[in-house]
DNA sequence: CTACACTCCGTACCATACTACGGAGTCAAG
DNA sequence: CTTGACTCCGTAGTATGGTACGGAGTGTAG
């Protein structure tokens, strides 16, 4: 029969069987129903249910964002546009994030060139470009 | 005299108090003089470094990477170069964490391009993509 | 001289996402 | 029926960069 131990479900799924209880407690996965020694038991579902939880992390969603994210799968009131405006705010998080590195990136390139590489840190740019104002 | 309270400093510099001292229990500052009284007693010299330490914060470093610049600057057989090529390494950390944003972002905005944001969440490309394969 | 702001200290707590530990019970192969 | 792998549980630790607390002592303005 298709049921599975914590073991199985998180070798299935690429993680760790911790971060399959850690995901229980924190909500992202259901309790699961237990064999009478008390191990749980997996099905098909959170198999799968694990890997939207990787990819969506992958995507950048935090587990609380991703949490979030499932829940309003289950709840037949929310609206496609709902999650397509999560997706959205993401998007601008990211984009976001992105300017921020580019403008460290500048910052980081502008002060590198200005070091010959050679001498003592003295003299060295990069530190004194830290001593001054930004 | 130029003496300040670590309140003072804090000010000065643009941090918490609280921070002071942590950036002193990781060794980022070091451990200053004391009045009689036990307070502890600051130079010009020290609100530069916590300036430093903002500015290179800003640039991405972690604090750890930071105290190492410190204690680069401090030695006096490091030379420039050393100091160049921690940045040179900052930079490509930079770079490979603005590819995997936008790796993200591509793959967000193509899934969201599928939705037309209408109707329940059952035929929500957004999730079904989660759903499916990466 | 009193009131109030500031400082002292260690410790605990915040969020994030896990990872490890230890002792006890369970399961399956040989 | 033993052995070894797996599972149970709660708690604690990791790394990051701080923030908050509380009781005691200090500094200073009015």
């Amino acid at each position: 029969m298709a049921s599975w131990t914590v073991g199985q479900l998180a070798k299935r799924a690429g993680v760790g069987v911790e971060t399959v209880r850690f995901y229980e407690r924190k909500g992202l996965l259901a309790v699961p129903e237990r064999k009478p020694s008390g191990y749980r038991q997996y099905d098909e579902e959170v198999v799968d249910r694990l890997r939207f939880i990787k990819r969506a992390k992958e995507l950048g969603f935090t587990l609380n964002e991703i949490k979030e994210l499932l829940s309003l799968r289950l709840d037949p009131t929310t609206t496609c546009a709902d999650v397509k405006k999560r997706s959205a705010e993401k998007i601008d998080d990211i984009e976001a994030k992105i300017r921020t590195l580019q403008r460290m990136k500048k910052a980081l390139v502008k002060v590198t060139k200005a070091c010959r590489g050679r001498g003592g840190t003295c003299e060295c740019p990069i530190l004194e470009a830290l001593d001054r104002e930004g």
